[in-house]
This record gives structure tokens, sequence and C-alpha cells, in this order.
DNA sequence: TCATAAATTGTTATCGGTAACAAACAAAAG
DNA sequence: CTTTTGTTTGTTACCGATAACAATTTATGA
């Protein structure tokens, strides 16, 4: 491996001499500089990241926490990140916690024997604030990602799941539909607090009633076929005034399960039920847009949330909260129908 | 931030003592280890990579380079890599190339400076060689994933794509299509290149004739409808008797915008033309299976990909090449209809 | 009981950079 | 032609961990 040092004896000069030419320091005589540089060519060096941060106290890496990068929400969201990052010359470490609290932990350890500078993370749960405090002060700097956790200080990138609800619901109600079903994801993620949020207040506000029938959760998560399918067989069985017209789905993966599971119980969408959902379901948008959604701006999160942390690694002190809230855009396409 | 200086003092040994019962190390007496414990407990020590890694030499961080994380057959590898690496006790670094030979050659620099133990790539293109030759001499271990390159010895794990190409050009030559177009990716890619292979000699094989205008190349990637409704348009305005029928798309990208373009031309799938393509085209296929495909295994050309290539890194001297190629499964669906 | 082997712990130097200070050299001023 | 100041380069120590060796303690056996 070639070190400054190496650097040093090819071009006849003394190490710091590298590294200041390395590090475009000043006072610097212009042959010297050149003469440094052809050995740096010539024998390929590139700096070791690792001997710089130990010194330097920053790794110029910084963590990516998301529940899954299959879900192309996520995906979207890492692609962002990835861009800013590389342009403001930052590596990423990535992983997936699954929206396991577990993985978290782990993850957060992994981040932290890396010592890198900053992690953006989407939280498993309210649970999250010790991994926050845990790496605040391990003097890591934290920035959230899609949600936000109870008691947290400090900033965050998420987008509007009250207003996006508000507007989804609405919709549907415009539409003519009175029994609206709710699948929620879990209530200890921020996101599904504010959707039941939205869900519940639009009803009241349009002088709607509420079943209790009506809630119900699952996870944000891939492949949930087995527990979709009693839900809703659950919700058909319900009396006829009271069974639902409409069905909102808090995520995507949520409304993905939700129609198969419709499909295999003879039901076809939008004609026997109307779905809607938060987050677009790609890339059969690209292909045929189907489903009626709040689209969430998700590469814009990521390079959001990622400017936010690099602000906050740059300029340690920094000052106020940076909350930022992006609006989610509402598609009305085939998945919702009016009643007649 | 505290060190294993701080441990040892804290526990009143020496911190070579501390680093011995970190790493496990034989003959440490039961007491001592229980003290030195307790003090990393209580101080919540983390060691630090990079200290570690300037004496180990490695870095326990492996690198992974894609063309677009975006792409969920990509994310899905990404997915594959990063379970078995942490599983593993590695860390990912992540980027994306777009496809684009400059910006991998900045990624590989990054790699370099960041003395990963190895990494996972898929080439961009045949020039690749010269950056996998820059990370061995950097005595970086090399995994190649999805495509080969040629001059490359080392190992790889790739699709079998003449395999594949076959099966589904048999498929609609079997439906009754005579009037294949074949629209690949890019020639200086081996996948593209067996592609063609499989198409020409699968027509071939069969007696059929193979016309130039049938061939056109795309890019690997999205949102290209501009460049596909040339392609299309030119295919169709053929005269009648050597008008393509069917469409087979060297991936799932090209297949969405060809389809997105027939659509805008006027015409539909499978009713007027069929397509068939490389890669599942997800989450429509959970939804609602459409696309016939060659569906490749993405999460464990990722699992096996990063598998190999720890292997590598922790037997340097390694033996024989490990040169994997999956099959495809072929998936019949909606995209494809018999011809009457 | 004392020498010797085995187990346990400590010291020093090093990995590849850089900060802080010191030295050497060149240019400007008297 | 000195002195002074400013430029440029070099030395030393350190970041946090560990390998290699040294020292100390404990156990074992004659």
């Amino acid at each position: 491996m070639v070190t400054i040092y190496d650097i040093a004896k090819y071009a006849n000069v003394s190490p710091m001499t590298v590294s200041r030419v390395i590090n475009n320091s000043i006072n610097i005589k212009a042959t010297t500089r050149e003469k440094v540089e052809r050995a740096i060519k010539e024998l390929g060096y590139i700096p070791n990241a690792a001997a710089r941060s130990l010194t330097s106290n920053q790794t110029k890496t910084l963590g990516l926490i998301l529940t899954d990068i299959t879900n192309p929400y996520f995906s979207k969201i890492a692609r962002g990140v990835e861009d800013v990052a590389v342009e403001k010359g930052y590596r990423v470490l990535i992983s997936n916690t699954d929206e396991d609290s577990d993985k978290e932990v782990n993850y957060i350890d992994m981040m932290i024997s890396a010592r890198v500078d900053g992690v953006l993370i989407t939280p498993t749960s309210d649970k999250t604030i010790d991994q926050v405090e845990r790496l605040r002060k391990h003097n890591i700097q934290v920035v959230l990602l899609d949600r936000t956790i109870e008691g947290f200080e400090g900033d965050y990138v998420i987008g509007d799941s009250y207003l996006g609800t508000q507007q989804l619901v609405q919709h549907l109600i415009d539409y003519g539909h009175q029994n609206i079903a709710l699948i929620n994801g879990p209530a200890n993620v921020s996101t599904a607090r504010e959707r039941a949020r939205g869900y519940l207040e639009t009803l009241k506000q349009n002088g709607l009633e509420v079943y209790e029938h009506y809630l119900s959760e699952l996870d944000y998560k891939h492949a949930q076929e087995g527990k979709a399918k009693e839900i809703l067989k659950r919700l058909l069985s319900l009396e006829a005034d009271k069974c639902p017209t409409a069905i909102f789905a808090a995520n995507n993966f949520i409304a993905v399960s939700a129609i198969r599971s419709l499909r295999e119980l003879g039901l076809s969408v939008p004609d026997d039920i109307s779905v809607v959902c938060f987050d677009e379901v790609e890339p059969i948008v690209y292909f045929d847009p189907f489903f009626t959604v709040a689209a969430q701006p998700a590469i814009e999160f990521g390079r959001v949330g990622i400017q936010l942390l690099i602000e906050r690694v740059e300029e340690k002190e920094a000052g106020i909260r940076q909350q930022v809230i992006l609006p989610p855009v509402i598609h009305i396409r085939k998945s919702t129908m009016k009643r007649s």
C-alpha cells in the first residue's frame, strides 16, 4: 500500500509536505507542489481515510438507516441521499431495520463503531429515542426521516401525513363513500398516528360516524397477505349498512396486500370497493396508473434529509431546529370510484 | 469520546489488557475480564473502527456499486447483500453509477480511499476492467455482479441471459409469433450481448429470418419513453408482413417504457402486440401479475455475490475461481398472447 | 522451600495521517 | 551587507488500537 511516506521519499520531501499538497495548503512552492503531485500520480496514491479520520475526528461517512430498501419509497429516498452525499464528499453506510428495534440497535452500534459523522434514520418506533440519545452521546448528529418520535428535539424531514390523509378521505367522501375503513400502520409510528388523526377528524368534519370495527393495524411491511385477508374478511362480514365501501390503506405495501386479498375474496377494485393509500406504488404508475394515492416526494425526502444532516455535521453548534414537512400530492386514479 | 485508555484507567489495568478483553484473547484472569467488561458497559465504550483498521489492515467494510438502487431488481440485490454482510460482521458502502463510467471511476476512488476489503460491482461496461485492475493493485478483492466484462479473471455471479432469452423467444414462437423484435441493452454490457445471442440463435434454430430492422438498443435505464417511442414507431411502420407481433425487451425498464409508448401509439398489450422481458416488474407481480418475464433471483444474486466476496476477503490466496450462473425462471403471464 | 514453567499483565513501537512547533531559506528593509 | 520579516519545509508527538516483546505474578514439581 502506498502512503505519504512513499510519496515523500519518491519526491524527496518530507511526509508533511506531501500532506500539505494533498490538503491544498497555502505556502507551498509551485515546483514542490508539482513534484509531489507527479509522485502521487505516478505511484497512484490515494489517502487512507481511516488514518485521516483518526486525527481529524471526522470520517466523511454518514449512516442511513431505513426500514427496507426494497420498498420503492425507501429506495428512492436512498437514491436522493446517495446523490447529495457524494456530491458533498461523503460516503454512505446503509442498513435495513425491517421495523425491528433490535436490529436497529445493532445498526446503531455499527454506526458508532464506524464513527460516522451523522445518521439519517427512519426510526422504528418511539423507543428509538434511546438510540438517538446514544448517538448523540457519541457526538454523532442525528436527523429523522419520514417519521418523528416522541420527545425528539432536533431536525427532521417528514411528509404531511395528516394533510394527505385528510385529502384522501375527503376524496372518498366526495365520491359518495360513507363507510370507510382504515388499515393503519403500527400506532407506535408517528405517521400512523397522524394518519389516524387525519382519518378520524375528516370523518367527524363530515358528520360521519366512526365504527370501532373500521380501525385495524398492519405492519408497514411487505407480504402480509395473511393478516390483511383476515382483516378484510372481518370488515366484509359486517352488516350491509356498515360494510365498508372504501378502504384507506396507510401505505403502499398495505394497499397491495389489501387489493390482493380482496381479489382472493372475490371482490374487485374499484367496482366493489375503492382503495386509497399513502405513497406511490411503483412502477405501476408509469405503466398503468391505477392507485389513487397521496404521493410523497421520496427522492426529495432523501435529498433534504441528508442536506440537513450535512449542515449539522459541518457546523456542529448550528442554530435553530430544521423541521421540514413536505406536502404530499394527491393523484386520483382508477382504484377509487364514485358511489351511485 | 471514550477510548481503551479511559477504560484502562477506570478499570485499573493497562490499555493492552482492555484490548485483549475486547478481542476475547485467552489468558485473561476472570476477575480482570469482568472488571474490564463492567467498565466498558458503564462508560458505553465502542471500539473505533478506524484505529483498528490502521493496524489490522482491514476495515470490515465492503463496497457495493450498482447502476441504480431505484430499480427494484437492484434494490433486491442490495437487500441480499446487506443481510449477508451484516450477518458476517461487515458494513456496506453503497453507490449508483447510472451506467456512467465516469461516475464509476469516482466511486472506485471512494472505495479505495475507504480501504474497503472488497467490492461487489455491476460494471458499467467492458471498460470497467481498468477499474478492476486498479482495485486489485490496492489489494482490494473484486467480485462482479449481474454482468461480466471482457478479460476479467475472477469471481462473478450472473444470470443465464442466454438461457432465459432462449426460453422467452421460444415461448413467443410457440405462441405463433414469427416477427419478434429485440429492444436490447447496450452492446458493451455482457448481458445485452448474451441476450442478443440467445435471440438470434433461437430464431435460427426455429428457421426464422432475422430482419436487421428488428434490432435496436436502449440503455438499461429508467424513463426513456422518448427513445422507446421512436424505436417503436419505426418498428410499427414496417410493411405488414414484416411488422413485429412481439417484442423482446432486454430488461424490465425497457419493457415498461415500451408498453407505455405502445399505449401512446394506440396499441394494447397483449391484444395487438406481445411483450416479454428480463427481470421481474415489481410490485406489479404481487398485485396483478401481468408481465411474461424471465425472472432472476435478485436477492440470491446479492447474497451469493457478497458471500463469494467475503470468502475471498477472508482467505486472500483462495483457490479456484467461483463463477456462479443462476438460471432465470420463466413466468408466462398476460403480456403475451397466442397468435390465431 | 526454591527453581522453573505457565499464566497473566504491561511496555514500546507502529499503522498513516496531521497539528503544532521548529528550522531553514528567501525576500524586503535599513 | 546585515537585519528583519515572511515563506517554505521539516520534526515531533499524537489520534486509538494492537503486535511483539518484556515483565510480573502464579502455579507446579523436585
